[in-house]
DNA sequence: GCCAACGTTGGC
DNA sequence: GCCAACGTTGGC
């Protein structure tokens, strides 16, 4: 079992708009290193932290899991896609994407200057100082501490 | 809106 | 294969 951080912003697909589909296509993602950990370290049931990323503020909004394995993204073949790579084949999709189901939405969002003020989360991927990866794995006592932290009082 | 970081592209 | 230019991400 494996533990991981995705990326989404709010606006785009937000903690609610999982919450209010239960399940979605974790479509468009176009970085070889992100498709690699779905497509070759995903497994079903694996639990993911829900970050908002450019959002007011950014931080994990919740908890969702790995519902799907990894298949072909759709939108690689959809010309009317954001999404469509002209230089794709059918017989050899270059993009992947997993099936993310909704777990739970926190009832505060951990800040990312919560996240960094945390002396025990030191060597997070999402706290590395450039990274850009929009899935990136999670060791299992970092997924905790961020749970513990949601599940605090809010911070004074 | 700015800009640092960094992945990708393309000329050579 | 190098590397400058360019585009994107994402915090602020």
């Amino acid at each position: 079992m494996n533990y991981w951080l995705m990326k989404s912003e709010p606006d785009v697909f937000s903690i609610d708009d999982l919450e209010r589909d239960g399940t979605t296509g974790w479509e468009g993602v176009r970085n070889y290193q992100a498709r690699n950990f779905m497509r070759d370290q995903m497994a079903v049931g694996d639990l993911v932290l829900y970050y908002h990323s450019n959002a007011e503020p950014s931080g994990v909004a919740g908890v969702a899991k790995v519902a799907g394995p990894a298949i072909p993204d759709p939108t690689q073949f959809d010309k009317k896609s954001e999404y469509y790579d002209a230089a794709s084949k059918k017989a050899d999709p270059t993009w992947k994407m997993v099936t993310v189901g909704f777990v739970e939405k926190f009832s505060r969002v951990v800040s990312l200057a919560e996240l960094k003020a945390e002396k025990s989360l030191a060597g997070m991927g999402v706290l590395q100082k450039g990274q850009r990866l929009s899935v990136m794995p999670v060791t299992k006592p970092h997924f905790t501490t961020v749970l513990k932290l949601a599940r605090a009082k809010t911070k004074a």
